[in-house]
RNA sequence: GGUGGGGUACCGAAGCGGUCAAACGGGGCAGACUGUAAAUCUGUUGGCAUAGCCUUCGGAGGUUCGAAUCCUCCCCCCACCA
């Protein structure tokens, strides 16, 4: 079996690692673990590298340790943030850790007899230090001069408009704490995370070698880039969520679809356990016949089982044959409400649609698709507006009780990828 | 506190009495080309309506037939000085 290390190296997620985790990891199965903020109901794409990098330890015989900030998340951490946080309250903090848990079981397998993945949340000894004790037996261990070199820190520091509060300038402290306790409860000697995170997680490994005499690691991951330079894990439509009900399974599906060559391969290597040597054949593909996209479809198929399971991969995969396949003439409405459970939808009433019908402007108009009727008459006289698939040439033209596919639904389309389903109810 | 320069649509930035719903660039949205890619090219980008109308240029007033443009007061930024 190859090391955990190796594996990151092989697929380029070795951003840092501190000396002697080679040695560690060789010698025994460890405890890793990584933290995730529950600053939202659900992870987005932003969390998928460190996630894989949990399933790769717990694929190579360590035991995964999920930690979920139920503490900090009531603080927030600095790093890459150039202002304030807003505060969670316990409520939402305690919510969103539940959402966590249940996408990570996706990933992880806490059922193994071997090596299980665990979960632990830092509010279970965050919630019940005392101030006193925490300044005796960890804020002894830091040095403010150090504390404020830190890049996060200094930053604020410069900047007179935002400034850093103590609560945040705190946070780096908790990070190490948790390090420490997991060290204690748990046995835990490696953490791992992104690459901003490199600062917190040395301070945890000279907190537990300060007070515990021990010695702990740290790995980090590079941050995820994409070609075009925008933000990696970001659509039309805003954050993708790992959450169904966020992000539908179609959508994830076609978040992957759509990324571009460029990022294609490297993402394969992050986000799929597809050996090297298939990875290697699907970027072969992709330089040889772009074309069919041989890579982005495995990279969708593979990210969004993962995630979603079959069921959900099927799902999106039906859907996006129907819609990127040409013709929905041959569905039926029964198909049709099933393809496009996972599209936004409306309601309209059949007597709306009776004698003249309504305006296409109008309920481009209402259903989203067009911010507001000028948008939606622009829009078909620029040629990007389908009626169930046909293009629309006229910005006069009204929908009637006709245009409803066996009289259910019509379909709405503005540009090749936004589609609105209007339901006739009687 | 003093002096000077600014605040214009999603962002940057022109305009400095009528021809301004406001140049130009970016971004967004569509179209063409493709591969549901990138790059490129084209169109479009306040609202409502058939020509036309309505609401916009930091805020409030005023001058004028007419103001983003001139005047007064207020608010906020930036630079230099204290």
């Amino acid at each position: 079996m190859t090391s955990l290390l190796d594996e990151f190296r092989a697929r380029d997620l070795l951003q840092d690692a501190t000396e002697g985790v080679a040695e560690h990891l060789a010698g025994a199965p460890r405890t890793i673990y990584i933290g995730f903020d529950p600053t939202a109901a659900s992870l987005h794409l932003g969390s998928l590298v460190p996630i894989m990098g949990l399933v790769h330890a717990q694929r190579a015989g360590h035991t995964p340790l999920a930690l979920v900030g139920g503490g900090t998340g009531l603080i927030g951490d600095p790093s890459g943030k150039t202002a304030e946080r807003q505060l969670l309250t316990r409520e939402m903090a305690a919510e969103n850790a539940d959402g966590i848990r249940r996408q990570l079981e996706h990933f992880l397998d806490f059922e193994v007899k071997t090596n299980p993945a665990r979960m632990r949340n830092n509010l279970d000894w965050l919630g019940s230090l005392s101030l006193v004790d925490f300044l005796r037996d960890i804020g002894k261990h830091f040095s403010v001069n150090q504390l404020m070199a830190k890049e996060s820190v200094k930053r604020r520091l410069e900047n007179e408009d935002s400034g850093i509060s103590y609560t945040e300038f705190s946070y780096a402290l908790l990070q190490s704490y948790d390090f420490l306790e997991l060290y204690r409860r748990e046995g835990c000697t490696v953490q791992m995370g992104g690459s901003d995170q490199w600062g917190n997680i040395t301070a945890g490994i000279d907190l537990v070698r300060r007070v515990e005499g021990g010695r702990a690691f740290g790995v980090v991951f590079p941050l995820v880039t994409n070609a075009s330079g925008t933000k990696f894990g970001k659509s039309e439509a805003g954050n993708v969520w790992l959450d169904p009900e966020l992000t539908s399974p179609f959508r994830f599906y076609q978040y992957w679809i759509n990324v571009q060559d460029e990022d294609a391969v490297r993402y394969l290597r992050y986000f799929t356990l597809l050996p090297a040597a298939r990875v290697t054949e699907l970027a072969e593909s992709l330089a040889a016949e772009p074309q069919r996209r041989a890579a982005q479809r495995a990279l969708a198929e593979d990210v969004t089982r993962r995630l979603h399971g079959e069921t959900g991969l099927a799902a999106a995969e039906r859907a996006t044959r129907a819609l990127f396949s040409g013709d929905i003439e041959g569905l039926a409405a029964d198909e049709i409400a099933d393809v496009f459970a996972d599209v936004p939808s409306s309601e309209v009433p059949a007597t709306g649609l009776a004698g003249e019908g309504r305006p296409l402007v109008e309920l481009l108009a209402e259903t989203g698709l067009a911010s507001s009727k000028g948008d939606a008459r622009r829009a078909i006289e620029g040629g990007g507006v389908y009626v169930n698939n046909a293009r629309v040439d006229d910005a006069a033209r009204a929908i009637t009780v006709d245009d409803a596919i066996e009289g259910r639904f019509v379909l709405l389309r503005k540009g090749k990828k936004s589609y609105h389903l209007v339901a006739v109810v009687r």
